[in-house]
DNA sequence: CATCAAGGGTTGCGATATGCAACCCACTGA
DNA sequence: TCAGTGGGTTGCATATCGCAACCCTTGATG
């Protein structure tokens, strides 16, 4: 936000970018909330136990950033609620990524997992990274990732990889 | 952490769960440098530009819960490194999506994206929702999600579904 | 008509977390 | 012996958060 910002951070990293909107720990369960269906501001603070104000903040900040809308779905009385747009449903790749990592390494295996579901035939979708030339699935180990500079660099690539000990 | 929290936080969901490990800004983009290969305090301090008492609580924290190691890479003096585990190696659909979010919604498109590389093959991998049973990819906007209740509850399923306006 | 409750917030104050700079320790190399 | 490096810790000022109280509009209740 302030322009003094260390260099090497934000614009130039998607991460970083992505960060600034949802980097949070309110604002992402708040996502989580919204893809559970719910959309309005005294549901979201009874559910999440948060500060009124701090709610509100994080709302205008998603609300601001496109990732919620606010609408108005009753007149008199004036009454909003909060949804999610495209860009906001497009981070739900990102909340399954979090909510498996979970499943996996966090909460006791009797606990059933949220079931992801194909809307056309009703039946599970699971997420996964996908090679087309080998025609399978590729596991977290086996990625390496590249980092192409902006064009005019010429040096070779360096090739910073995910290592495991 | 504390055991006065709101009751249906936490230990119930994957992403509260999840959260509490990695949901904040700082542990994050402390990841995101691990899988780029950083692993030494003052790479990262001198990366993130963040405060050093915070990488080191941030860094402790991390190592408490098993994403990264503690390694003594050199004797004399005594030098650490720290690396992600398997645990932390897992959270690279996290990042990833995070990551391409970004890339979509929020850097301009000039800048390329780290592209992602298949170890065995060499070639680019993408991550998706895959239904085996239509075989195809499925996006975000077709996803639903069915919350198993545990075992013993025989009310209809209320099944909470990501919408979009 | 007075009052109450619900929804959607804003305000003020104290507690907690963060940033910053200085300092510490164990070495190494010049 | 003196500076430099890696990996931190400590103290203090500031920023953010949680909490409770309050505000406003409207609809329902007696």
């Amino acid at each position: 936000m302030s322009p003094d910002k260390a260099p090497t951070d934000g614009d130039l990293c998607s991460i970083a970018s992505t960060l600034e909107v949802i980097g949070d720990r309110w604002t992402l369960l708040v996502l989580r909330d919204a893809f559970r269906g719910l959309r309005r501001f005294d549901q979201l603070q009874a559910d999440l136990g948060v500060a009124r104000n701090i709610l509100a903040d994080r709302l205008a900040r998603l609300v601001e950033h496109g990732v919620l809308e606010k609408i108005r779905y009753q007149d008199r009385p004036p009454r909003y609620e909060y949804r999610l747009t495209q860009k906001g449903v497009d981070l739900s790749p990102a909340l399954v990524a979090m909510m498996r990592w979970g499943d996996k390494h966090l909460v006791p295996d009797e606990v059933p997992p949220v079931v992801l579901i194909h809307d056309r035939c009703g039946t599970t979708v699971e997420q996964s990274f996908h090679c087309r030339t080998c025609n399978s699935d590729v596991s977290p180990g086996q990625l390496r990732s590249r980092h192409p500079r902006t064009e005019s660099h010429t040096e070779p690539h360096t090739e910073l990889r995910e290592e495991i000990a």
